[in-house]
DNA sequence: TTGTATGCGTTATCAT
DNA sequence: ATGATAACGCATACAA
């Protein structure tokens, strides 16, 4: 009852453990030379035995562990699920498994962010959403895995100034123009449905949205700006909120997509049509973005490739963790769809 | 440069490598006495050292990984990541770690699915969506497994017949209680939109279903079944071609959330408005569900509960192989929303 | 109270 | 062409 190892296998078939493991390894083409009949002996055998080598011994003695660690800062918005699809996709085709942790918003100290790392469970890490910059003590640790050469990329939608790789999706670009083409309508208030789990995230979108406003001679209403938590309930509170201002906004910009419909909902509640009386702006594209009624318009990331892109990276750190920082861009853009049109009034 | 080991750790605090594992592992206050000393000692040098104890070693030597295996059959669908969302939870607070896979649509040969189980690579294994039953070669695997004690804990939606933990929540009796709900509402042409991955799931849906319009005198139109696959755009599609069948239904029930919304929007393109001139279920209660425009009527599945429930048994399985099979029912329940209304005509 | 010895299953090295 | 042996890093029964 008790599973076969290699030592059984070998008793079987007659040969010692180290044949074993180069049949088992296929190296009987290579430069190990193994006589047809024993290979077959030793195949029989593990086949009578149903012999399955041990990853766990595996890993102990080759060093690595075939494994990614994924970290998901907020597993209910389906944006970093579309990024994990990527990494699922890419990952498992290498022939890597992926280790999955979503506690990263819920850990005060960031030290156990990068356990799984320094416990030599995976072999290399990709984080995503820049929740990294909230921590003094996480870049820290950060900074030091790396110069112990352990290979970490992250997804981020900024420029990282620390030694990790990373795959950035700046929204800088595409949110200035998301307003040019808000303005372009005539919208003169521009509500902001600010929804993050820390403070300095999103940065990419607000400071442009701030910088629009001045530049077109329009002023920053602090009051126009929801700074709230990342889930639907909290979309659709600041936009209810937002929306019954003595002067309402003729448009609102939702971070993300998640709280756009959490917004889309608000706006229901208040009996206003969307487009005409309000238009309503998201980020990301998660799929179910073009299925919603009406349409949202919103901005494109490409997510998947994202997550692609991040594995990829990672591989290529793995196999050579000397080479030089490695940076990825992949611009969004402006997606425009059927939750936008001209100012009411 | 290197990493160091517990010799390492031993020769600075100038003990031998057990107490230092002592020392570690916390076995101080318990059977093996550490004077005050030495504890101090060595935890000196694990702090100067920065050692930190190998996982895989650890596991190559007490034989388990602390990691529990989850395999989600539709990476695209809110769902099941809110069964995810419930087994991280339970999973992390219990120490275990998530290895996370998606593959299993996509392979074949169901013995892939496994392989994780049988290489140890992890302690037990999570599988939801009943996509097992699908192939027969699968379920014989997973017998055997279980046969060699192999804990594993399927969340699924009907009674399992293999010998496997599970926590079912079968939707028949809330589709009965949908379908008596529709009826009295005076639709006779129910249309349902069964978008599957694999031919026999979802079950609990159609069945019942079919046994309802049966009950009620009414025929089983297999025009009115839309069979398709399990996307929004399926749903999108399936329902644009329902709502323009010569006798279009009046209702529509989509064996998930999903699915309803790319209804939602099918009905949106034909100028029908819901619930007016349409009724529209969905399944699983997503948490977006009562967020759309309008709010979905659906049937709750309490999702997040049901991984943690799934978690439970799978720990309860690890320490004790050998308890008889466990079976949790969590029965979901009809939530009447926006989305539905008496029959037009 | 602490140290020694052994084994977990695999793979690499060196003999044969 | 094949086999013996030594690590990999840790945990633990047992000896001291």
């Amino acid at each position: 009852m008790k599973r076969p190892t290699q030592v059984d296998v070998a008793r079987l078939a007659g040969v010692s453990r180290a044949t074993v493991s180069y049949v088992v390894n296929g190296l009987t083409d290579g430069r190990v030379p193994i006589s047809e009949d024993t290979r077959q002996r030793v195949l029989a055998a593990v086949d009578k035995l149903g012999y399955v080598p041990d990853a766990r011994a595996q890993a102990l003695r080759s060093g690595d562990t075939k494994t990614i660690g994924l970290i998901i800062p907020d597993i209910r918005n389906p944006h970093f699920w579309e990024h994990a699809e990527g990494v699922e996709q890419e990952a498992s085709a290498a022939g890597y498994h992926l280790l999955l942790s979503s506690i990263a918003l819920n850990l005060e100290y960031g030290e156990d962010i990068f356990k799984d790392l320094s416990h030599r469970r995976i072999d290399g890490l990709i984080l995503m959403g820049s929740f990294i910059v909230q921590s003094q003590e996480a870049q820290k640790l950060l900074i030091s895995l790396r110069k112990r050469r352990l290979p970490i990329v992250e997804i981020s939608d900024r420029n990282v100034d620390y030694e990790v790789d990373f795959v950035m999706s700046d929204y800088r670009a595409a949110t200035v123009d998301v307003m040019a083409y808000l303005l372009s309508l005539q919208h003169r208030r521009i509500g902001m449905i600010y929804g993050v789990a820390s403070p300095v995230l999103a940065e990419d979108r607000l400071q442009p949205y701030q910088d629009s406003l001045l530049a077109a001679g329009l002023p920053v209403d602090q009051a126009l700006i929801a700074r709230c938590g990342p889930t639907i309930e909290d979309g659709y509170q600041s936009a209810l909120q937002l929306l019954q201002l003595p002067e309402r906004p003729t448009a609102l910009i939702a971070i993300n997509d998640l709280l756009a419909i959490g917004a889309l909902r608000a706006a229901g509640d208040l009996g206003l049509r969307i487009p005409t009386d309000l238009s309503l702006v998201g980020f990301d594209d998660i799929h179910m973005a073009k299925y919603l009624v009406p349409r949202l318009t919103t901005v494109s990331k490409v997510s998947t490739r994202v997550g692609q892109e991040a594995v990829r990276q990672l591989l290529v750190r793995i196999n050579d963790p000397d080479i030089p920082q490695q940076k990825l861009s992949i611009p969004p853009s402006l997606i425009i769809r059927e939750s936008t049109g001209p100012a009411p009034f």
